[in-house]
DNA sequence: GCCAACGTTGGC
DNA sequence: GCCAACGTTGGC
C-alpha cells in the first residue's frame, strides 16, 4: 500500500464535499507527471491525504482512500488522461496547517513544501504520513 | 493581486 | 530540436 496527497482547491471542491458526496471521481488531471501516478502506481486501498490548496487554511485536512484503479477520462481505444475514484475516510478535527508542517523536521521535506512544487499528486513517504498522523 | 516557478505551444 | 512567448499554479 502507498501514500499519496491530492490538492484541491476549497471552493472548488473541498473535503466537506467529499464527506457529504462519499465517494467521488478524481478528474482534470492535465500533468503528464500526475498523469503516470493516476495510470501506473495508485492502487487500490491506496491512502490519500486531502490538502486545500489555495485557499486559507493552507492544510493538510483529511484522509481518503483509492476505491477505483486509474482509468480513461475519455476514449479508452486512446486514453490520455486518468482518473481515479477516492472514498472518504476523515475529516481532520484540526487541519495540519503549512506552517505546522513546516516546523516539523519530517514533514518539512515533504514535496507539498519544496519551493516551486506544483504537482498535484504527489507521493508521500510513510513516514512522513505517519508523522503528520502524530500532529493531528 | 502579485509574481516566481513550471509546463506547454508553436514558429523557426 | 531550440527557445521565446504564453498560460497556469499556488504561496505570499
Amino acid at each position: 500500500m502507498k501514500y499519496w496527497l491530492f490538492k484541491s482547491e476549497a471552493d472548488v471542491y473541498s473535503i466537506d464535499d467529499l464527506k457529504r458526496d462519499r465517494v467521488t471521481f478524481w478528474d482534470g488531471i492535465r500533468n503528464y507527471q500526475a498523469r503516470n501516478f493516476l495510470r501506473d502506481q495508485i492502487k487500490k486501498g491506496d491512502q490519500v491525504f486531502f490538502y486545500h490548496s489555495n485557499s486559507e487554511p493552507l492544510a493538510i485536512v483529511g484522509i481518503c482512500e483509492v476505491v477505483k484503479e486509474g482509468y480513461p477520462e475519455s476514449d479508452p481505444q486512446k486514453p490520455t488522461w486518468f482518473m481515479v475514484d477516492v472514498k472518504f475516510v476523515k475529516k481532520f478535527k484540526n487541519p495540519i496547517t503549512r506552517d505546522i508542517l513546516q516546523k516539523n523536521k519530517i514533514t518539512q521535506k515533504m514535496m507539498l513544501l519544496q519551493k516551486g512544487s506544483r504537482l498535484s499528486i504527489q507521493p508521500v513517504t510513510k513516514e512522513e504520513w505517519e508523522s503528520v498522523l502524530k500532529l493531528e
